[in-house]
DNA sequence: TTAATTGTGTCTATAGTAGTTACAGATAGA
DNA sequence: TCTATCTGTAACTACTATAGACACAATTAA
């Protein structure tokens, strides 16, 4: 599956705003970090303001910086805003006129999505500060 | 994201076994209730059987059918024969010289596999034959 | 001996992801 | 006012994963 790093990048760079909340961070600087190209990083930074999480200031000196505190920003809030899509493929064409087919794409869902419920209200108990948190604790253990 | 449709396939060829389980089903007659070629579905059959759920039976009349109770098969245990994948991406390329980019990987490894267990937990709760169960009670629920 | 079926290899079509470039619009500061 | 900088977004490309399609050797029942 090829999985993708949207959702990573955007914590990547939540966590990034988070460490420097005095000043806007740029997608120049926040790409040398993430290591992609600032343009991909700008994308997902609209759709992170679109969510409410971050703001940007364009120009000269411009860049971004978070709008809501790290302990106010959940994994959960994060995904939802970088990504619609289903964790599982629920929708195969199957062939309604068989006992299994015509019913199988329902109970996939309900199964399915009890499964993604459980993964996202995981998501939702996790937030942007402990996650910075966690990589500081890292750092420095790393470090010593 | 491109989500691959196995796992559901894997599901609805499971639950015509289970539905036929006096019988060997072949895989001809199983790709025209999920509406596929026979082919995709055999190398599927094929991680199956490697993950003893299922065994198959080559030449004239031979086919497929079930090594397990259904009862005895839970959907965690499809899912791990059919993907071997994440459900996030977590391996970003980011620069290790960075404060973050350098810890942020083995951090979000650790979250996001808090959210792939409880996803995991939820599935292993689930067995192919309460699957079958509701997936005839929706058919029966529909036909009245 | 024949017909049917698995198991697998190969090729192709499609689509999703991200890399890249470009550029209009906005802004700070000289 | 001018210039350098940065956002926001569009367009194009490259790459990769998925699955559809076809083929065929090996196997088996009748």
């Amino acid at each position: 599956m090829q999985t993708n790093t949207q959702f990573a990048s955007a914590i990547h760079m939540l966590a990034l705003l988070a460490l420097d909340e005095d000043e806007q961070v740029t997608s120049a600087e926040m790409a040398s970090s993430v290591n992609t190209n600032p343009a991909f990083l700008r994308r997902i930074l609209g759709a992170l303001s679109r969510a409410g999480l971050v703001e940007s200031q364009p120009g000269a000196r411009g860049g971004w910086r978070l709008r809501r505190a790290p302990e106010d920003i959940s994994l959960l809030t994060i995904y939802q805003a970088v990504d619609e899509g289903h964790l599982l493929a629920m929708r195969h064409h199957t062939n309604p006129n068989c006992k299994i087919g015509g019913v199988i794409q329902s109970t996939l869902e309900t199964y399915f999505g009890e499964a993604e419920a459980a993964f996202e209200r995981t998501l939702a108990r996790q937030t942007l500060a402990q996650v910075v948190a966690t990589a500081l604790a890292t750092a420095s253990r790393e470090a010593s």
